[in-house]
DNA sequence: TATATATTTCGATAAACATAGAAACAACTT
DNA sequence: AAGTTGTTTCTATGTTTATCGAAATATATA
């Protein structure tokens, strides 16, 4: 991941809706969660929601899944393991590095 | 940290030029680096690159420190690592809680 | 095939962001 | 005090984002 996509990730994690969007399907697991569902957790317009979620999947954050009538949101955890790697790789948090 | 406050950090370093300022400033530790420097390593204008940094300041991610005419940039690492916290706390990255 | 359910796309509008030259400000030097 | 250096603020412009109702699409069921 370079740093446009890292960039990428972060700015689409970057608000407070999308965060919580993304909060809810990593909580939800491998078998995902449903978009009406996330619909009924946060109240958001149908429509907004829908852009929020194909913003954070154009990130590589989430993929879909479809089963029947329902799509299922699932983490691409991979993705969020690799902004922090590159967090804690190229802008040093760690405490070794950073505070002495 | 709030989700808000989460959610402003990723905003400011969601964005490549700032991602890039923001890793300058890390590397250069605790005593910081000069914005003309920073300026110099990336070929930014300046008036551009002022609003980058004051908007990397506004998350709280780094705090200035005046010498003479030159203005220093000094990371706020416990800002970051609170940010990374929130991502591994509330969206599990944590291989034990999410790859089982 | 008609209707219901789940979600997205369209269309429009307002707000926020990104960019950068020019002017202003701050602090040092002569 | 005048000039120099470092940085910000002003001003302007174009672009992107956020929002959401209405219409469209996809799938299921009667």
């Amino acid at each position: 991941m370079n740093v446009n996509e890292v960039a990428k990730a972060l700015k689409e994690l970057g608000h407070p809706t999308r965060l919580l969007i993304y909060k809810s399907i990593v909580k939800a697991g491998y078998q995902g969660v449903a978009v009406g569902n996330i619909q009924e957790q946060l109240g958001v317009p149908g429509s907004t929601l829908s852009h929020h979620i194909s913003s954070l999947a154009s990130a590589g954050l989430l993929s879909q899944r479809r089963e029947g009538r329902t799509l299922f949101c699932v983490a691409q955890y991979q993705c969020l393991v690799e902004v922090v790697n590159f967090l804690q790789d190229e802008c040093c948090i760690d405490e070794v590095q950073c505070r002495e």
